[in-house]
DNA sequence: CAAAAACGAATGAATGTTCGCTTTTTTTGT
DNA sequence: ACAAAAAAAGCGAACATTCATTCGTTTTTG
C-alpha cells in the first residue's frame, strides 16, 4: 500500500538536510562570526545535545549555563561563542526544526492521488520525521514557552497546517466515497495526537521495543478504523 | 448507553471532594500551622489561580516570587504562610490532585459489570474530572520536571495504571467476544492520548465550541472503531 | 487584648553575561 | 617547506543583577 520506511526515509532526509548540526551551523554562523565549518559543526551537537539531556532531565528554565558548561565540557566564555544569549538557544533550536519539518514534509511530490495513499505518506513521513529529531520536537513541544511571540505564532501555524491537511484528506476521502468518516474534524485531531504520542513517550515504546515503522503499521491500521475506509 | 453527563458529574464531585481549595487545605493546614479554614482556603484559591496563570504564560520556573506576589495580590512575606518553598507549591499541586483524581476514578461502584460499559464510564470519568480540574492537569503535566523522584514515580504509577486499566478492558471485551481488537496495547495507549488531548489544547476546542460532552461521545464512537465493537 | 495573618525592606546566594588573556589554527611571505 | 604573524577559538574569574527566603513590625480578626 505504501512504500515508505524508515531506512529509506533516512536516506531521503541526509539528502535532502544532510544533518541537523550544520543545518544549525548554517542558519546561524554569519550572525555569530564562525568562520570554521567543521570545527563550529562538532561543537553545536555537544552543545545542543547537552542541552536536550539537561533540559530533559530539568527543564530549559532551570538549566544553568554552568551546568551547560559542566555537562558539555566547553567553558563558560565559549559557549558563548555559540550564541548571544540563553534564549536564544531555544530560538535556534526552534528554528532550524521548522526549517527542517518544512523541507522533509513539502517533499511529497505525489499530488492529487488517491487520498488515503497521501494521508498514509504524510503520517508516515510525519512518524519518521519525529523519530529522526526525537529530541528535538520533544524539545520544541516542552519548552515552547520562553520563545518570542514571533516564533511562536509561526510554531502555532505550521500546527494547524498539519492538521488542515489531515482534514483536507479526510474529506477528500469522503467525497470520492472511499470512506465514511462521520466526523472528520475530530478524527483529523485524533490523529495528530497520535502522531505526537510517538516522541512525547519515546520511552514508552523503546521500552516495549516497538519500531517507528511497527508504529507507522498501527498507526494506519487505526486511521482505516476511524475514517471507516471501504475495503 | 451511558448514563454519565458532565452536569451529573459535576454534582458526584461536589459530594466527594468539595472544591479543589479546601481539599488542598486539608492535606496542608498542618504542616502549614493555619488556623482560620475559611481565609486560609479563599487565599489558596486566589495564589493557586495566579500560579496557573503565571506558569501558564512563562512557565513555572520562569515564573518569579515576585511575579506571584504582584499577581496575586498578596505580599512576598504573606506568600510564605501558604508554603514553605517554591518548589513545594508544585508539590502540593502535584499531591492534591493525585489525591483528588484517585477518590474520583475509583469510585466505580460498577464491577464486573459488561467490561465494554466500564470502558465507557471510565473514559467519560477521565474526561469530566479533567474537564472540572483542566489548569491542574495542564500543570502537572508540563511541570511533573521540578518534583523529587518519589512524587514523580507516584504520577507516573498512576498513569501506567490507567493505560493498564483501559487494557485490561479491552482483553475482557476481546475474551467475551464482544469486540475483535486485533492490536490491544496501541488502542490502550491511543485511548490514554485521546484522553490526553482534552487538557492539553483547551484553548482548540474552546474555539470550535466543543463541550466536554461532545467530546466524550467522539471519543467513545472512535473506541467502538478501534475496539471493533460488534453492533 | 491576644493570637493570627499580612507586610515589605533587607540578606545572602545564585545566575547570566562580559572581557582580558591564552591557546590553537590559518594565512602569509620568503 | 617553514617560520612568523595574524586571526579565530577557547578560557574562567569578575561583575552586576536578580532571585528565593527571612524577620522585625504592623494590621486584622475573634
Amino acid at each position: 500500500m505504501i512504500n515508505l520506511s524508515y531506512a529509506t526515509f533516512q536516506t531521503e532526509f541526509n539528502a535532502l538536510v544532510a544533518d541537523e548540526w550544520s543545518c544549525l551551523f548554517d542558519l546561524n554562523h554569519e550572525k555569530l562570526n564562525l568562520k570554521n565549518r567543521n570545527t563550529a559543526t562538532k561543537k553545536f551537537q555537544t552543545i545542543i545535545e547537552s542541552v536536550f539531556i539537561l533540559s530533559n532531565s530539568k527543564g530549559f528554565q532551570a538549566m544553568t549555563m554552568r551546568d551547560l558548561s559542566q555537562q558539555s565540557g566547553v567553558s563558560m566564555g565559549g559557549l558563548y561563542k555559540y550564541f548571544s544569549n540563553k534564549t536564544q538557544i531555544a530560538a535556534m533550536i526552534h528554528g532550524a526544526l521548522v526549517h527542517m519539518a518544512e523541507i522533509c514534509l513539502n517533499n511529497t511530490e505525489t499530488r492529487d492521488q488517491d487520498p488515503i495513499f497521501e494521508l498514509n505518506e504524510l503520517l508516515a513521513r510525519h512518524i519518521y520525521l519525529s523519530e529522526r529529531l526525537k529530541k528535538w520536537f520533544y524539545f520544541v513541544f516542552m519548552e515552547s514557552k520562553c520563545l518570542d511571540k514571533q516564533l511562536k505564532e509561526k510554531i502555532m501555524a505550521s500546527e494547524q497546517y498539519m492538521e488542515a491537511t489531515l482534514l483536507n484528506r479526510i474529506n477528500a476521502a469522503n467525497d470520492q466515497g472511499l470512506s465514511q468518516c462521520s466526523n472528520p474534524d475530530f478524527v483529523a485531531a485524533m490523529l495528530k495526537v497520535m502522531l505526537q504520542e510517538w516522541y512525547l513517550k519515546p520511552w514508552k515504546y523503546q521500552q516495549k521495543n516497538i519500531s517507528a515503522d511497527q508504529y507507522v503499521a498501527n498507526l494506519l491500521f487505526s486511521a482505516y478504523q476511524l475514517l471507516g475506509v471501504k475495503s
